[in-house]
DNA sequence: CGAATACTTGAGCTCAATCAATCACGGTGG
DNA sequence: CCACCGTGATTGATTGAGCTCAAGTATTCG
């Protein structure tokens, strides 16, 4: 994985460092939990292989998917400081992780500050994705929300390498859209049907094709920019 | 500041330490502007007094708030790595901080591995409360929407030593508040208007009181839990 | 005493929610 | 082989929460 051309170098002693502080790989099969909500996981992952993606709930049961996990995505440093009130972790795809402990992160910033910055800039440009849907869910209307959610996630795939053809995997469901975007299922369905009929984009079979980048990004008025290589903890 | 006993003690060295990084203060009036949108500012904040809010606009001008800080809140390190896609930081109030230079963070973290914890700490607590954020503009309506936001706001600022005899200074406007919650100016007057009415709580002259603190965490399906002491960076 | 800003309220409209079928499809058990 | 599920996608009809439009009412400030 760390041949990919997405995510930085590290030394060799960093690596060794990391090495130490995973305890294992955890699979977890599409639709499986990662991690309970509500509860506080002994353990930090990094997504490797798969999809999966964070959500919250409210006590009768309406959710919201708060962001989606890719390769190279760190996992569980927000609910580091929550008491019992936590996000879950669901797999969307079949999935593997590196598995961290969570009580030894501060031996991890001691023993290398710069893994220490990274895991920094990682819950940074996390907290940056977020931001984005704060905005959609907020702000946008249905059509500019599955826009920009297609071109986010497209984004996000084809630059850890998943496109295949110009298809990315597309393990969601129709409610897994709706709650990302903060809509009901009927309407995010006449929604996706609209764009595609316009020819904007297709789903077919778990995969997504973007037809038109640009109409679909005017439209979502979201524009992701070149990114800057990620560190891969 | 670090007397409030909100915050953890500190040792000598680090506090040296963050004496060294800081290189000034700032004073920003009501309503001006911290960090311009769209701009990567050289610096980092802490809030020491007043209010502020971070947001992000759409290009024909819809503006969503993201979330709103107070004293002790770390600022910027969001942008850390954006290009050009940045939210905004505004004072709802006069407001001083703390102003440090974003290019010696690295040198921060590699001479303080805890401090660089403690602000990874602080960019977990941030995430977790637009997490929040994000369920609440994803997923409830108008009324719990701003039950939610003033327990929110309100619980914070208590927190911080900011209540006087069961007011806390509240210098939004309802725009502000709209801009927040992905709701209309006129929408949220009624929804603002009807809690009044019902006497859950009472804003008057800038300032909010909280009448029902039990209804309106039950209304907003929220219930912040007693936090932990948080860094002061 | 205007002028500007914020708040308030009513009326009507619209986007999206809800309700209610229907359809497609891949099991799976008889 | 086929009837029978269960899950997810699709579509139409109806409803409603929240939007926009339009006016009015404080309040402050030069």
């Amino acid at each position: 994985m760390r041949g990919n051309a997405a995510f930085l170098p590290i030394s060799t002693e960093e690596l060794k460092a990391i090495e130490a502080f995973r305890i294992g790989t955890r699979r977890v099969e599409a639709g499986g939990t990662v991690i309970e909500e509500h509860s506080r996981s002994p353990h930090l992952y990094t997504l490797y292989t798969g999809w999966a993606f964070r959500y919250k709930s409210l006590s009768d049961g309406r959710r919201q998917i708060l962001s989606f996990l890719l390769p190279g995505d760190f996992i569980g440093l927000q609910d580091e400081f929550a008491e019992g009130q936590t996000h879950g972790v669901e797999a969307a795809s079949d999935a593997t992780f590196c598995v961290f402990e969570r009580d030894r992160l501060w031996d991890l910033f001691h023993a290398q500050p710069k893994l220490g910055y990274d895991i920094t800039w990682l819950a940074a440009r996390e907290e940056k994705m977020i931001d984005d849907n704060l905005v959609t869910t907020g702000r946008r209307n249905a059509g500019e929300r599955v826009a920009m959610l297609l071109m986010h996630l497209y984004r996000r795939a084809e630059r850890v390498g998943m496109v295949r053809d110009g298809w990315v995997p597309f393990p969601f469901n129709q409610q897994h859209i709706a709650d990302a975007l903060g809509l009901s299922l009927v309407h995010t369905n006449k929604t996706l049907r609209r764009l595609q009929r316009m020819g904007l984009h297709k789903i077919d079979g778990g995969w997504l094709r973007i037809l038109e980048p640009h109409a679909l990004e005017a439209l979502g008025d979201y524009f992701e920019r070149p990114l800057r290589l990620v560190p891969l903890i």
